[in-house]
DNA sequence: AAGTTAATTAATAATCATTATAGTATATTT
DNA sequence: AAATATACTATAATGATTATTAATTAACTT
């Protein structure tokens, strides 16, 4: 597997960013990790990992699940990404977006975002309020979704 | 194992409201239930499937794993408590309460609350906002605590 | 107070997302 | 182009949670 690793010019701006961070943390720019990240940021539906590793299988045939699983926890670390921890013990990732709220249903795991200015301004404010850092632009809230309270 | 249904006068407010939701929906009300959900009420840690195992089974001595899995998931389908994921998959739980926020670290799963008339206003406003029928009185946002970024 | 129904217990096994291990392959440095 | 450190792959292990029994117990109804 061949990457041209001193030319990035024809990678997107977030995949150069995602380059840069792992050479500035002396970490390995992989074509698996390349391709991961990609996913994630062109899949708007906050995957699963095994999504994930099933998308990004078809590009990486030999990939391994234990990769995937790898990959994501060291873009978390170095957060480019955050982990949604939703129902049933499934870890769903999403990129640094914009401010926004996750709501997640508790039954199915399905995750809808929501912005308004209202959003954006409080979690500015908080961020100001807290001495905590916080990780990533959203909160997370819990809810039922339609279909779900439909079938009870 | 003896219970004076009929005469609930000596119960706490939050463990009457219980009795009268599960006489409600036509389920039993055993002491087993009732002691669960007094230690999640007096435990403000937000406590584990387990550790509220080791600490009911004081009172109970036969209680077992499944009967505490059995009623967290009942008290939750009633909207009496919220199931929190955290960290390596472990559940936590939470009873409905004022509004505030669940600060959970990402990595140790230590969960502090914070409460302010900002975040009041704020779930007021989102709930009439947003068609979706939420559950609870809280949201949740993720950290990397004090304690865990020092030892990075 | 007896009958009916549901809950609890116990012991075990199954599930399934995640993590650990060890050998092989590859990105990066020189 | 070779050296070396890290990443990848495949497989096995882990561990919280669920499922399955079946027997016992207890709550609720009339």
């Amino acid at each position: 597997m061949i990457l041209l690793t001193r030319n990035i010019t024809s990678y997107s701006m977030d995949t150069k960013k995602l380059i840069e961070m792992l050479r500035e943390k002396g970490f390995k720019v992989t074509p698996q990790r390349l391709a991961i990240y990609e996913k994630i940021l062109a899949n708007k539906e906050h995957p699963t990992v095994d999504q994930i590793y099933q998308e990004v299988q078809k590009k990486f045939p030999t990939l391994s699940l234990t990769t995937v699983y790898h990959t994501l926890h060291l873009l978390t670390k170095i957060e480019l990404l955050q982990e949604l921890r939703c129902n049933n013990g499934v870890s769903r990732y999403e990129p640094d977006k914009t401010p926004h709220i996750n709501i997640i249903c508790q039954n199915c795991g399905a995750i809808s975002d929501y912005q308004s200015k209202n959003v954006e301004n409080f979690l500015l404010q908080l961020k100001k309020e807290l001495k905590t850092k916080l990780l990533g632009n959203h909160f997370e809230i819990q809810t039922i979704c339609e279909k779900c309270r439909k079938q009870g």
